[in-house]
DNA sequence: CAGTTTTCTTGAACTAGTTCATTTTATTGG
DNA sequence: CCAATAAAATGAACTAGTTCAAGAAAACTG
C-alpha cells in the first residue's frame, strides 16, 4: 500500500520533516482520488476552481481558448506531476482536461493551506513550486520568441520524447504556437535528424 | 519624510497589520537606496543575484540575451513597482538595467525572508506576488501566440500609454517579440487609430 | 549650436508560418 | 473485423514578419 503510493511519496518529498503517518492521514482525509477517461474535463473556463491536482497515472493538459475559439495548450502534466490553477480563487480562464485515461488526486486549496500552516518549512515549498513554474514559463516565452518552430520542436523532442509519443500532434503544435499543418511539415523534414 | 516615502507606503500595504515604526526601522536597516543613471546595470547574466528591487523613480528593464546575442525584454518596472530575480539564489540568466535615470531601493532575499517570518500574514503576500507575476506572464504568452503583433502593440498602447512614451521603440519591439523595423511599420499604419 | 551618436523610417527581397482543400493513414467502438 | 471518425500529410496560394541597406530625424554632449 504505502510502497507504491505515489502521492504519499510526493508529499513526503515536499515535507521531509513531517511524520509519515501524519502525512498519510492528511492524504486520506483531504485528497480525492478520481479515475477519469480520456477527454474528461476537470475544470473549465469560467468556473471558480480551487483544487490542486496530482497525477498518479495518465496525462493532462491545461489550455485556454482565445477569442477566435482556438485552443492554446499551456502545459502538460503526466504521472508524478502536479498542477493547479494559480488564478485561485478567481474564476479561471483555463480548462483542464485529460489527454489519456488518468488517475488523479485532488485537494482543495484551503485544505492544502491549512496543512502547510501546520508543518514547518512548508510555506517555502509551495512558493518554490510557483517560482519554478514561473521560471519555466519565462524560459518558454523566450524560446518561443527567439527560436524558430523547428528548433523548439527539436528541443521538445530531445527533452521530452515521451510527450512526443503520447500527445497527438495537434496538441504539440498548439503548445509550440504553430499550426498543426506546419508542425507536420517540420516533422517530415526533421525525421532523419 | 514619512509622507512621501514611497517604499514605506509600499511595505505598509504588503503588511498592513504591522506597526509603522517597525516597518520604518526595517526599511532603514535593510534597504539600500541607490541613485542610478540611464543604462546602468543592477545585475547581469551569470551573477548570483539575491536582491529584490523597488523602484522609487525611473524605469528599469529586465532582459535576457539569446544565443545569437539578441536581447529580449521580459518586463519593465516603473515607479512604485517591484521586481526581483526569481531564479534566486541560482546564477541568473537575466540582466537588469535602468532605461531612465532612476532611484531604487534594494534588499537582500535573506533579509526579506527573515522579516516575512516575523510578520504575521506575510508569507502569503510574497507568494501572491509571484502568483500574480505568473498569471501575467501566462497571459502574455497566450497573447503573443494568439494575436498579431499589431494587436499586441495596440493593447500595450491602450493599457500602458506611459510606457509607449517613455521607452525607445526598439525596447518595445523586443518586448512584443518583433523586429524594430516591423514595429515602426505597425506604428506608421496605426497612427490614426 | 555643431557634431556625434542614437533612434526611427522606408523600401525591396526574402522566409517562416498560415490557411484552405484534399487525400492518406491511424484509431476507435460496436 | 468493418465502418466511422479522428489524426496526419501534402500542396498551392497567401500573409505576417525578417533582414539588409540606406537615409532622415531626434537627442545628447561638449
Amino acid at each position: 500500500m504505502l510502497q507504491n503510493n505515489q502521492i504519499l511519496r510526493y508529499i513526503h518529498k515536499l515535507y521531509p520533516a513531517a511524520d509519515i503517518s501524519l502525512l498519510q492521514g492528511f492524504v486520506e482525509d483531504n485528497y480525492k482520488r478520481e479515475v477519469l477517461k480520456k477527454k474528461t474535463l476537470l475544470f473549465s473556463s469560467g468556473q471558480s476552481n480551487t483544487r490542486h491536482y496530482f497525477v498518479e497515472k495518465g496525462l493532462l493538459r491545461l489550455y485556454i481558448l482565445d477569442r477566435n475559439g482556438r485552443e492554446f495548450n499551456l502545459l502538460f502534466a503526466k504521472e508524478g506531476q502536479v498542477l493547479g490553477d494559480l488564478a485561485t480563487p478567481q474564476p479561471t480562464a483555463y480548462t483542464l482536461e485529460t489527454v489519456e485515461s488518468s488517475i488523479v488526486y485532488s485537494i482543495d486549496e484551503k485544505h492544502l493551506q491549512e496543512f502547510s500552516g501546520m508543518v514547518s518549512g512548508a510555506a517555502n515549498s509551495s512558493t518554490d513550486l510557483i517560482r519554478r513554474s514561473y521560471l519555466f514559463l519565462q524560459k518558454r516565452l523566450v524560446a518561443i520568441l527567439s527560436k524558430t518552430a523547428e528548433e523548439n520542436y527539436l528541443d521538445l523532442r530531445d527533452n521530452h520524447p515521451d510527450l512526443i509519443q503520447r500527445l497527438p500532434q495537434y496538441h504539440i503544435a498548439s503548445y509550440l504556437g504553430v499550426s498543426a499543418e506546419f508542425l507536420s511539415k517540420i516533422i517530415a523534414r526533421t525525421a532523419k535528424m
